[in-house]
DNA sequence: ATATGAAACGAACGATCGTTCGTTCAATTT
DNA sequence: AAATTGAACGAACGATCGTTCGTTTCATAT
């Protein structure tokens, strides 16, 4: 069966096959050394089809780009409805650095973040939810300081804005090593929040 | 005078004026978007000339990598021949944040290691001074820690890491707001410093 | 004055890029 | 069974890519 001409079971799912194989893709070789034709050989379509479902390369980036966002949406959800600051902090540093540590994400962020800096709609999406990020950081962060009699050294949005360097710089290493987070880098990274806090 | 053809005063001079020029396309566009006839047209140089100055694309981007390690192992220099470990990692933590924060720094930082992901040779270096920016860094911390009575939670190339990546995604911010440093995130940084410390 | 070679030039090459488009064909509707 | 639909196809387009190369120009050495 399937000589020549296969169909997929759906529309969306040959979308969704389409889009994964241009992260593979866009991971190993980068955006702008990612000729269609390597997207189209890869995921065993041709060339014009892949023009059938996405009106040019850009879309598939900024779908890509809007995937990623989604995942961040849900950690940002998660930490904003937490009842216990500290433990909400330090669960949300083990999570986003288990995301950012897997190398497809650290890759692609910086494809993502390259490219926004000169085509500003694909970015801005990703920007929004680190904002979001940021605000939901900060209340836990004035909640974790709640019982703090003297102010604080640093303020509440540079410290989530350190928060994140650190996870972020602690995950490239990782990523760039190939390894994974471990009980060491998350222990550290716990305790410079601590401090930071 | 010069018409035509003008000769540089020296061929070291026209050397380097075809690398800034390439400097600037790649912040601008990008390594992979700028495309050679983009810099000679910029430079005011031929095409072709550009390839007797150059065995091509490569070597320019690997020039410009080897001018930014030459950077950072000035400030290594610097750092590693200081007396007083306190105030040697706060004057690095000020210099460093300069020097990152300039907005062709983070962009150039970005492409070259995006590049070296692919093309080991050329992030080598880059990677090397790194490593001896770190060491130089741990030497600093733990002469900073001597009075310390207790074990320190985090150690030292922990905190030599979140150190740089305290600096850089500052810088990375203030790049991407066309800002300069100013006293309010030099102060920071100096209190995050001496929190992790 | 003449010869030499380095520096500058730009047309041209083959390859590849993103995209378009006319066509084929399998599934669905009539 | 016939007509309709739209996914799949791949040749072809114009543009641009990095690079090559034969030629011109000009400072310097002879």
């Amino acid at each position: 069966m399937n000589e020549k001409r296969s169909r997929p079971e759906s529309v969306d799912a040959r979308r969704r096959h389409i889009v994964e194989t241009a992260v593979i893709c866009f991971i190993e070789q980068g955006f702008h050394q990612t000729g269609i034709r390597d997207i189209a050989k890869r995921a065993g379509v041709s060339l014009g089809n892949i023009y059938n479902h996405f009106s040019g390369k850009e879309e598939l980036i900024a779908e890509i780009a809007a995937l990623e966002a989604e995942e961040l949406s849900e950690l940002q959800e998660a930490l904003a409805h937490a009842k216990n600051p500290l433990k909400a902090l330090e669960t949300f540093t083990e999570r986003y650095l288990v995301i950012c540590s897997d190398p497809a994400y650290t890759a692609l962020s910086y494809e993502i973040l390259a490219e926004s800096a000169r085509n500003p709609e694909i970015g801005q999406g990703f920007l929004e939810n680190r904002e979001n990020l940021l605000k939901a950081l900060e209340r836990q962060i004035l909640g974790a300081r709640n019982g703090q009699t003297e102010m604080p050294e640093i303020s509440e949005s540079d410290c989530a804005e350190f928060l994140l360097d650190l996870i972020e710089g602690t995950a490239s290493r990782l990523a760039f090593m190939e390894k994974k987070p471990g009980r060491k880098e998350k222990k550290a990274l716990k305790a410079a929040l601590r401090k930071l806090l």
